[in-house]
DNA sequence: CACGTATATACTCTTCAGGGTATATCAGAA
DNA sequence: TTCTGATATACCCTGAAGAGTATATACGTG
């Protein structure tokens, strides 16, 4: 499913059709790809339930379906638990930094809290 | 950034990081991977900002970072709406079922809205 | 210093995904 | 039916990513 949404003209294809359904020569001129890539992306898409696809006479029109982001959307669900965590600790930070240091001085480098273990490494 | 978490041992790892940071050889061993494997992935994910990492004595803690996993949310943003609004669609839909039809009964075809153009495909 | 542990890196090999080209299929028009 | 436009598929080729193996580097300990 993520592989699926790796490649870039893929997501450029999503991006397309979330605005509206699309044939697939829109869709070959809009992003100014080959025809038999598009229809591959498209298939491989419609494999993994990212599409559905209409006849309309010889087109195909592709239109989004939403489960497969749903999916990313659950997995990403516990790393949002934690960054919305980092931002807050962020917040505080520069809070604090507002009410003590009003103007230009070199901030102080202070210790982490009292938590246990070394603290030496550098962040690479 | 895509491709980074198109990689299920990279998302293992991730899913693991997401409890606490972990040493890489408490990732090797947890998910019975080759060492040198952890360290080429976690590499790949501290060079997409996935991860840091602190030096402790010969160890090295990985611990998450936010950055990233926001971008992802972002890119979700869009389709969000998208399906958000699709969901909407099945519960009124649901609705209308419930009251109209009680029991069994072939649910009878009807065409979309007032919208133009034909609607005669199956969906592949 | 020599040694063991923990981690990173270099190298090779294999696999696979995507691009390109040619062609098949299908629907409508003449 | 024949031609044309729209889309799908088959085929080949190339590049790049991941696994595996061996080795380098860094740190702590005796």
């Amino acid at each position: 499913m993520f592989e699926i949404i790796a490649e870039p003209n893929r997501r450029a294809i999503l991006s397309l059709l979330v605005l509206s359904q699309q044939s697939v020569g829109e869709i070959e001129r809009q992003l100014g790809m080959a025809q038999p890539s598009v229809s591959k992306h498209l298939r491989v898409l419609r494999e993994a339930g990212f599409v559905e696809s209409t006849v309309d006479a010889q087109r195909r029109l592709y239109r989004l379906k939403p489960g497969p982001f749903q999916e990313v959307d659950a997995w990403l669900a516990p790393f949002r638990r934690f960054w919305s965590a980092h931002v807050d600790a962020l917040e505080r930070h520069l809070d604090r930094m507002e009410k003590s240091v009003p103007t230009k001085r070199k901030t102080k480098r202070r210790r982490r809290g009292p938590g246990r273990g070394p603290d030496k490494g550098e962040t690479e």
